[in-house]
DNA sequence: ATACTTGCAAAGTTTTTGCATTACA
DNA sequence: TGTAATGCAAAAACTTTGCAAGTAT
């Protein structure tokens, strides 16, 4: 298992919510940290399946909406219906290509700077802020020489 | 009909791209640029069905794609299933609550200086940008007095 | 006149739920 | 052991599609 300061810090979380620790909960979890393919459910599935049968699209709803609500991943609208999920421990950008959907994490060393500002803006409303997510829609660069233009 | 000029700017991007006016396009937009509530499709149905019967879902999910092509609107997961939907020609952050599902629109002046330096970002990936989109979740000041902490 | 758009209903997807069973702590 | 989590299948929710009729240009 790959990427073991990722996940202990992922079990800390569980741990610290009294979130029971089970094999689908971790091979989920193991799996979203180590895909950079901002998978969908039905991806994670079909993937996780082969070795684990005996695991359902149910579960790993439940799960994902865990995960997400632990901020240890972030949900991602697919231009093709449903979400996309990404791991999100190092915050960074999101460019969507609104031809064929293809998601780029695009490193950001500002981040941390926008995020703080960010995070000011909306405390002059009281909102008390967590994770903050930038977004970029366009045009992926296999796209713009298929239709140029 | 308020707007007029927001209207206008639309309507101007339609005659562009050779899509027709219709009664139904110009009720939804018209309703888009004047809401604040970042209203799903069933909102919309239910809005402007009153006065205006004879309005089909599949007409608003139509349209509310339509419009999000040309970058007129933008969506939003909705915590509690499908999408939000918001007319985006001044950017803005959304702050999103957790807990009950409001959106709150920030205001926010840097937005314009964050923009060209997302840009910057992806182009490095030969990415070719159009609208991005900040979001940022949390807890609204409402459930904050409701579930403190 | 022509082709785009609409409404309707049906089909297709996606997501949640209820409940009996299993298994973590 | 007690309770949370799982799997399954059914239900619910959401979105798209096909086609006949209507309408903008």
């Amino acid at each position: 298992m790959m990427n073991n300061e990722k996940y202990e810090r992922a079990i800390k979380k569980f741990k610290k919510n009294n979130i029971r620790i089970t094999p689908q909960r971790q091979i989920i979890l193991d799996y979203m940290i180590n895909s950079d393919q901002h998978p969908t459910v039905e991806n994670i599935y079909h993937a996780l399946n082969k070795k684990f049968s005996n695991l359902s699209m149910a579960t790993i709803y439940n799960n994902l909406n865990l995960l997400k609500d632990l901020d240890i991943i972030i949900e991602i609208p697919n231009p093709e219906g449903g979400y996309r999920y990404d791991f999100f421990e190092t915050p960074h950008i999101h460019a969507i290509c609104d031809n064929c959907g293809k998601i780029i994490d695009v490193d950001f060393p500002q981040y941390q700077e926008f995020d703080e500002e960010i995070k000011n803006a909306v405390r002059k409303y009281n909102f008390s802020p967590k994770t903050s997510h930038i977004e970029i829609n366009g045009i992926c660069e296999n796209c713009q020489k298929k239709r140029p233009q």
